[in-house]
DNA sequence: CTACGTGCAAAGTGTTTGCAGCTCC
DNA sequence: GGAGCTGCAAACACTTTGCACGTAG
């Protein structure tokens, strides 16, 4: 529904202005472009062409620091996939991401997998994990079934 | 034992040669710095750095060269440890790294702490996780039983 | 009105590449 | 003596920054 869509980037750009903040059109257009791709890992330059697609002469770096004003207010947050640029998407979708270093493809994981580990690492370790700001990489089911792995490097052709 | 770490230099420059490559100055200097610094997790900015202690012309193009041959011989392997440079260790001190977001820190936590999660996942989505090659982010001991953000950032004394 | 946001271009960081010359085996 | 390695500099991909102008509230 583009109705719940729209209610939803008002209310974060209610946010915005309630932090003493700007609601513009440029960050209208992010919040949008975060919000019409719910299930993807959008990488900036994604975001970036979706916005242009809606606010044509939006810059770069506007869209970079309207992701960065999102990340302060605690709505968005980014995600390391890979060695090339990161990803964004908006909190509450919040998961694990196991990326194949062969395929590129992504498997989303319920964080709640994670909770066994977590606990284990706090206790031993004193270490508080934050699983989701980095992938982690391995060998999808696919990639598996095909031969063995030259090197832990790849990308989807 | 220095005489030690020459002797692990030299077959590792046998097994480059084995391979058709070349046993030269700057790879014998790179893999010393790999070597002298067993427990530190390298960039390649301190590579570069102790390289050139001992061999001041080297480029700091080679050293990368050098060390993606030595990834490629899998001898060494390197880990992105957060959002700045990734860092390079010989392979066989094989861990994974927590760091922490708030000082720095790293937290080394061998591989078997993994061995669990690894075959839940292996069993319910097919994903074979190889969890070297990405850091995971969170919070120390220390920074936890502080309060949430001393803002203050670099090593540990 | 004025603090905050923007477009533009340039700089920054970390890494890779093209090329002519050198050197290891 | 030729494949392989090197130094140099320029290119690269992604992101940040400086600045003058623009606009939301």
């Amino acid at each position: 529904m583009v109705d719940a869509t729209e209610e939803r980037v008002s209310s974060i750009l209610g946010q915005i202005r309630s932090n003493g903040g700007r609601a513009t059109a440029a960050r209208r257009a992010t919040i949008t472009a975060l919000l019409e791709a719910p299930r993807n890992h959008l990488s900036s330059e994604d975001i970036i062409r979706k916005v242009r697609s809606q606010q044509p002469e939006v810059a770069e770096s506007t869209v970079y620091r309207a992701l960065a004003a999102l990340e302060d207010l605690g709505v968005v947050e980014h995600v390391h996939l890979g060695h090339g640029p990161s990803t964004y998407h908006l909190t509450g979708q919040a998961h694990q991401h196991l990326v194949c270093g062969l395929c590129g493809k992504v498997v989303e994981v319920p964080d709640s997998e994670f909770a066994g580990i977590a606990e284990r690492l706090s206790a031993g370790y004193g270490f508080e994990i934050d699983l989701r700001h980095f992938a982690i990489l391995g060998r999808c089911h696919q990639c598996r079934s095909r031969r063995p792995a030259p090197s832990t490097e790849g990308a989807p052709g």
